[in-house]
DNA sequence: GTCTATAAAGCGATAGAC
DNA sequence: GTCTATCGCTTTATAGAC
């Protein structure tokens, strides 16, 4: 699929998807070229640091838009219930129900963790942060805000993982709903 | 870490960490030439599909552990709390409590889920199954228990990403302590 | 069964013309 | 800003000696 591009801003969403599809190793500067429809010389004008500078900014980015569409809101959120449904909307688009995997989370799993280990752990820990302050704003206490936060991090991700490993994207949408009852629950 | 070794039973769970660690793409076979203390030439003696055929084969080996240690006592169970807490404890040892990651899981998230899917469709498919079962047997509806193992299959997966992306093995032990609690809710 | 040597292709990255 | 050509290295895989 070649999509001829020439803005950094139009560049960084296509980076995003080759890394997402192959991995930080396995997205060769070749894919890269093909997807984006720039040559290598175009790249490395874009970005000198090469793939690790490509890889880090397509995480800044990812980081802002999260920031923007999903932290933020929950920390300012004045209806807790509201704002959880709104999170649980935002993610389930971002991930496109399931058929679309979190970079972050396959990072981490890989051998570029340890490159970018800084930036992997501040989207879940920002994360998670804000979902706990709002949860704890709702009345919870703070230990048990903070388990359900983290239930939420990690059911999020293990949907991607599931789903994916099936090639089942209800699974995610199953588990959006399920988790949607229990971060409400009493 | 050199260690030879020239069985190939000896050869498989070293291949499995060295996949583990780096993922499909990453494992060269320079990396795995030398975890293994094996030179190339034997290892396509062992192995003449190379490294397509290394990776196959430790997850058939990965499955077949499960098979026996995890999903067959799950259905032969008499007692579904015990068989429950056993799978448990089984999966914090498996996966080290939380500092050892799932291969099929690494493989799920990336391009190789291509070329392995059967096989990764088939580790959570049985495994699943087995636990519905176990579910039913313990006076759950059919679609709870379902359920229920869904949710089992995706904390397990979804805390083994967080636990390595915040690289805190708590993460997982928690995940495991609160899903016990789910799995026998009445 | 294990090794070294080597092939052929692909890798990330650079140089320099336009 | 984009391209082509190319560098030096690593990759998977094979061949053949021992």
């Amino acid at each position: 699929m070649k999509k001829t591009v020439s803005e950094r801003a139009d560049i960084l969403p296509v980076l995003g998807e080759v890394f997402r599809a192959h991995g930080y190793e396995g997205a060769t500067l070749a894919l890269i070229s093909e997807a984006t429809g720039l040559g290598k010389g175009s790249l490395y004008h874009f970005f000198p640091g090469g793939k690790a500078q490509m890889a880090g900014e397509v995480l800044a980015e990812i980081d802002a838009w999260f920031e923007v569409n999903i932290f933020a809101p929950l920390r300012s959120a004045e209806d807790p219930a509201r704002a959880i449904a709104a999170m649980l909307k935002g993610t389930e688009e971002y991930f496109r129900s399931g058929r679309r995997v979190c970079l972050v989370g396959v990072f981490a799993l890989g051998a570029a963790r340890d490159s970018f280990a800084a930036q992997v752990n501040d989207y879940f820990a920002r994360w998670g942060d804000a979902l706990a302050l709002l949860l704890g704003r709702s009345g919870l206490s703070s230990s048990v805000a903070r388990r359900r936060s983290e239930d939420a991090m990690l059911s999020i991700q293990g949907a991607l993982v599931l789903a994916r490993a099936r090639d089942d994207a209800k699974i995610f949408s199953r588990a959006m709903a399920e988790l949607k009852l229990r971060l409400l629950a009493e």
